[in-house]
RNA sequence: UGGCUCGUAGCUCAGUUGGUUAGAGCGCUACACUGAUAAUGUAGAGGUCCCCAGUUCAAAUCUGGGCGGGCCAACCA
């Protein structure tokens, strides 16, 4: 027993703390059993949202995992049995792009110089390349999920999970084939995503030819017009006017789009380029730009083919939604866009919300085919659509003149006749053109060829999200955002504004959609299982055995519909985002794993919803939409219940990290260099994690001297007493109640802090939580409970105060290790098993076995913390006038004087008293009562109380108050009232309407704050001079002792040159320096060979120590 | 361009329902303390609370409009 130590390092160097606690969590298996020993407990359902591990982990990956890591750990320890299976995103197209780069090749030398399966070899290779370094960061920075089962989004049983929910929505009806309209690249014939078109450089800013074209009213309605605005006018021919930057577009038009509630103008004037006289409709706030001012109502007659101001007048105006339905002739007829091959009523005005009067006309032309808008709009008001290029980028046969023509310069030809220009030139001559100018705007192209893109129609697969709107609406309510914001803004907005999903992706890496037609699209059937396709089959089939369900295998297999035809699968791949948005069923191979025992087990997946995911703000259109978009439309309930979205990592300026800047920063040689904990610790404390973060290693280096060091500090003073005294708690629990003031205090801090800290990690806001402890670590424990206290723990005998003080602070450690633990899991644990190596309190062998502490009620005393605050504030004024009154510490001082403006006061004062005079080191304290006339007093309007009464008159009361003479101010006190005349108004106000303060006390140093005035008396008397002295001896002594290396138990003997101002000061207080020194003998020499030199009252003279044991 | 978000000391951040001297830590300077000592205390310097307007007796705080950083979605006629 004797030989038991608590370990002291001889260097705390935290990463290498670590490496040895993160040996012993492999060595115990210390996480499986975290997890083990919650059986049967309930269950905290987390879902990791998988990485993909085609690129290296960065330090925003550090960031949200221990987010993730420390809610688990901190559930854990609450009680909770928290699962945590790992996950890898394994397909999409920044794999297949690298795969690319890698071999040089581009997407046209899929199946030509590399076959389709070697390709997708490839991709399977490459999702993993990184999986070593992922999982080294996983363990480095002590993050604990489980790496040995994780599902990959790869595997058979994972892409045969998402069969399954394909084929529950087509059931419902919510999977369907239809075209949209997406960007493509005629250059590359190919779409593009979204993703490719944000490649940095694919905007480009381009002069394109755009013309304001006129469309021609026909006559019934123009009849209409005219008479809505009582117009007598005998006009027989009015122009609708659009501008277009794409006029080859023009040709396609099926509608013109108005604002509902824009003003539209009629206005007479002259074409530019006929000079013939015409009627042209626009919107108002737009005539400026097409009109010069001067040219109203100016006089027609004089009007030239040579005039530079083409006069023009308003001849009335009407709304957007008086134009709708009117019908106009179509610009640019042509065999095949005949308006019976629309499919719909074209060339009509519609309504659409999305015009604005910011450029343009005001009326957009509408061609269904070559816009997203176009095509909703076009649809909903049953404009059919005609696509009159085809995928090269060239007009189809039946377009006239432009038949074969390329819209834009596709094929690099030398002698390209631009089409827009012809088509503005002949619409010129026609008078239907306005006005035709190059225009600069910005345009995407395609990131591999450089040719610009254009928006295309193309077949693509669909869910009907919108199907389930409204419930996912509702059912988002229901969800814990963290921030809030984010779900209701973000994310709310979001589902508001909501289309259907668009899955389908022209890709090879990736789950194939398992939709089989027939080749006359008659039959079609949804797979949702291997099984299910494999009773399929059609005889003719290549491929039956389908060991690997990607592409080309899948491509392969040929089904046999009810009606014996051959069925082929539809091409496309679906939307990886499907992938991690399925992982909820897909993780588990629901449901063909569940038991069929269990029907609950059938019917819903296991561990659904989940309780909590966190990933950055980045997934809320992302992971977040797609997992709550599936669980509404499989399950119809949310798929997590609390969902924290973290903030970004930038750099210390601000900016954005990326690897052009240079400025990303290496997680693993941060981790290395600083240790994960106060890597963890301080990207949790700096900022709430959904604000962004503006990354500094100079952080982290304050975290680990402030908080790790100081509670490591700690620790080793513990330590050091607790081994010379052999503490080993083995001593009866001294009940909180019977132990010191110093000690209750601290004790009912720590438990008022357990409290805090549970508040906020029950919030989701580990910020505050963190924020707490490190303010109770480095205000309360270390300096005030540890710095007042230390005399207990290195003077006197073992006895009930030492051990009391001794268990006090243990408790405090052991509970601050559990704290911590889900903060900076290596540390505590160290800590933790330190202490409990050699107190054996408890049986668990690491601290994340532990339950988290209790918040204990009866050891909270919030009247003796309030006390104590109050201690701490006078102190630190009393220090204060010290230091103005140049009288170092050590020179005892006769008492502090503190005025009573408060009678409750004294009584909390006394009850610190002792721990004022000690850190002051004076006397006695000593109050005043608050009639005293000694003190003067100090009057200030309480804004908040007075405010809300006086109004307006606020400013001029707070005057009167101010002006108070110390008589009335009497008054006041004693009436609790006080009336004053103001422009003959009397005003009456309270005590309660006032602060009052003690200002100063003559003849003394005062300072205050808030309520508390302190006053110092420093005055020296010859007694106190020489205690004075005898102190200052006692501190140079010590400093030789510990400058000697001597043990603290070492007895030593002193002999003193002589000195006279040393004489009375070494009698008076002889037996007092012997003892803080340990000192058998002290007397004087009166001359010294060996010996240190020291300095007293500015005095040299030499002391000569010797050991005597 | 739109949605969301952030903007307070040189840096990182607090700042409750609006209330009058706007705080803390780091860093800097000076002094002090010292058997926890690469710690600590006290003091000093350091502010257009992003800007403008409004509401109010009173605005860092509420409202409107800008500006700047970030994320997402677009980039259109």
């Amino acid at each position: 027993m004797a030989d038991k130590k608590y370990s002291i390092l001889k260097q705390f160097h935290l990463p290498t703390l670590e490496a040895s606690i993160l040996n012993d969590w492999k060595v115990e298996n210390t996480f499986e059993k975290s997890v083990a020993n919650r059986n049967g407990k309930p269950a905290f359902v987390f879902y990791e949202g998988p990485p993909s591990a085609n690129g290296m982990p960065g330090i925003h990956h550090v960031i949200s995992r221990t987010l993730k890591d420390m809610v688990c750990r901190y559930k854990t320890m609450q009680g909770f049995q928290v699962n945590r299976k790992a996950g890898w995103d394994t397909h999409g197209l920044p794999i297949e792009l690298g795969v690319e780069k890698e071999l040089g090749i581009t997407k046209e030398d899929i199946g030509v110089k590399i076959t389709v399966e070697e390709y997708n070899q490839k991709c399977r290779e490459a999702v993993v390349r990184f999986k070593d370094k992922w999982d080294d960061i996983t363990e480095k920075m002590g993050y604990w999920v489980d790496l040995n089962d994780p599902y990959v989004t790869y595997k058979n049983d994972y892409i045969e999970t998402l069969w399954w929910c394909l084929k529950e929505l087509h059931k419902k009806d919510y999977l369907y084939k239809s075209v949209s309209i997406q960007p493509y690249s005629p250059a590359a014939g190919t779409g593009l995503s979204s993703h490719e078109l944000n490649q940095p450089g694919c905007y480009k800013d381009v002069k394109d030819t755009s013309a304001t074209v006129l469309f021609k009213m026909s006559e019934n309605d123009c009849q209409q017009i005219l008479s809505s605005i009582n117009c007598a006018l005998a006009i027989d021919e009015i122009y609708l006017m659009a501008w277009t930057t794409t006029p080859w577009t023009l040709p396609s038009n099926l509608g013109l789009t108005v604002g509902p509630n824009i003003n539209y103008v009629l206005v007479k004037t002259y074409n530019p380029y006929t000079h013939k006289l015409q009627y042209v409709i626009l919107a108002e706030l737009l005539l400026a730009k097409y009109f010069k001012d001067e040219a109203e109502n100016a006089d027609f007659e004089a009007y030239t083919a040579e005039s530079k101001v083409i006069p023009y007048s308003v001849l009335g105006m009407f709304k957007g939604s008086e134009l709708e339905g009117i019908r106009y002739e179509q610009l640019l007829p042509f065999e095949s866009n005949q308006a019976s091959l629309s499919g719909g009523d074209p060339f009509r005005v519609i309504c659409g919300d999305f015009v604005t009067t910011e450029d343009g006309t005001g009326i957009v032309h509408t061609a269904p085919a070559f816009g997203a808008d176009d095509y909703k709009v076009g649809q909903k008001n049953n404009l059919g659509i005609i696509t009159l290029v085809d995928r090269e980028g060239k007009f189809i046969e039946g377009t006239g003149e432009y038949s074969g023509r390329y819209v834009k310069n596709y094929k690099d030809e030398k002698n390209y006749q631009d089409v827009n220009v012809d088509i503005a030139i002949e619409l010129k001559k026609r008078g239907q053109a306005f006005k035709v100018e190059k225009y600069e705007h910005s345009y995407p192209h395609c990131w591999r060829t450089d040719k610009p893109i254009i928006y295309y129609p193309l077949d693509a697969w669909f869910i009907r999200t919108t199907a389930v709107k409204e419930r996912m609406v509702e059912l988002n309510k229901t969800i814990n955002w963290k921030p809030k914001a984010t779900g209701e803004g973000r994310f709310g907005n979001w589902l508001e504004n909501m289309v259907d999903w668009n899955l389908s992706r022209s890709r090879f890496w990736g789950t194939p959609l398992p939709v089989w037609r027939t080749e006359d699209g008659t039959e079609e059937i949804c797979c949702g299982s291997i099984a299910e396709i494999k009773s399929m089959l059609h005889e003719d089939s290549p491929e039956k055995e389908l060991k690997d369900v990607h592409k080309p295998y899948i491509d392969q297999v040929i089904l046999k519909s009810p009606s014996g035809q051959k069925m082929y699968r539809e091409p496309d791949l679906i939307d990886v985002w499907f992938d991690s948005g399925a992982m909820p069923y897909a993780q588990w191979h629901f449901p063909f794993e569940a038991s069929s025992t269990d029907p609950q087990q059938r019917s819903l997946p296991k561990d659904f919803p989940a309780d909590f995911i966190a990933e950055g703000v980045d997934q809320t259109r992302g992971w977040f939409y797609t997992l709550h978009a599936l669980a509404v439309l499989l399950f119809d309930s949310v798929a997590y219940k609390t969902v924290v979205a973290n903030g970004f990592v930038l750099d210390k300026f601000g900016n954005k990290m990326s690897k052009r800047l240079g400025n990303v920063v290496d997680p693993f040689e941060t981790i290395h260099t600083y240790g994960a904990d106060a890597t963890r610790w301080y990207l949790v404390t700096n900022a709430s994690p959904w604000d962004s973060l503006k990354f500094d290693l100079k952080g982290i280096e304050e975290a680990q001297r402030k908080l790790f060091n100081t509670l490591y500090n700690t620790y080793t003073f513990f330590a050091l007493y607790a081994n010379v005294d052999q503490f080993t708690f083995e001593e009866t629990y001294i009940p909180i109640p019977q132990r010191n003031e110093m000690d209750r205090w601290i004790i009912s801090s720590l438990h008022t802090l357990i409290g805090t800290v549970q508040t906020h990690m029950d919030d989701y806001e580990p910020t505050k939580a963190g924020r707490a402890i490190d303010e109770f670590v480095d205000q309360h424990l270390s300096n005030w409970y540890v710095r007042l206290c230390r005399r207990r723990f290195w003077k006197g005998e073992y006895e009930t105060d030492k051990i009391a003080a001794y268990q006090t602070l243990y408790e405090c450690l052991e509970t601050l290790c559990k704290l911590i633990a889900p903060f900076a899991p290596f540390f505590s644990d160290w800590l933790y098993k330190n202490l409990n190596a050699i107190s054996q309190r408890e049986t668990q062998t690491s601290v994340h076995l532990c339950d988290f502490p209790l918040v204990i009620i009866d050891d909270i005393d919030h009247d003796l913390e309030q006390r104590m605050g109050l201690a701490q504030d006078a102190c630190s004024l009393l220090l204060s006038l010290r230091k103005k009154s140049t009288i170092k510490v050590r020179q005892p001082l006769q008492k502090a004087i503190i005025p009573l403006i408060d009678p409750s006061m004294e009584v909390k004062i006394r009850s610190v008293e002792d721990i004022i005079k000690n850190e002051l080191n004076i006397k006695d304290i000593e109050f005043i009562a608050a009639d005293n006339d000694l003190i003067k007093k100090k009057i200030k309007a309480n804004f908040k109380t007075l405010g809300s009464r006086m109004g307006a008159k606020m400013k001029a009361v707070a005057h009167e108050i101010s002006l108070m003479t110390s008589a009335q101010i009497a008054e006041l006190e004693k009436q609790e009232s006080f009336v004053f005349e103001m422009d003959g108004e009397s005003v009456t106000i309270l005590l309660s309407d006032v602060e009052i303060t003690s200002d100063d006390i003559p003849g003394l140093l005062v300072a205050s704050k808030g309520s508390l005035t302190v006053a110092l008396d420093i005055n020296l008397t010859p007694a106190l001079i020489e205690e004075g002295l005898a102190r200052e001896l006692v501190n140079k002594i010590q400093k030789i002792r510990k400058d000697s290396n001597f043990e603290l138990t070492d007895r030593i003997s002193v002999l003193i040159e002589d000195y006279e101002m040393l004489k009375n000061p070494l009698n008076n207080f002889y037996s007092y320096i012997c003892t803080e020194i340990l000192a058998d003998s002290l007397s004087f020499s009166p001359e010294m060979q060996d010996g240190t030199e020291i300095e007293v009252n500015d005095h040299k003279l030499k002391v000569f120590i010797t050991k005597t044991n």
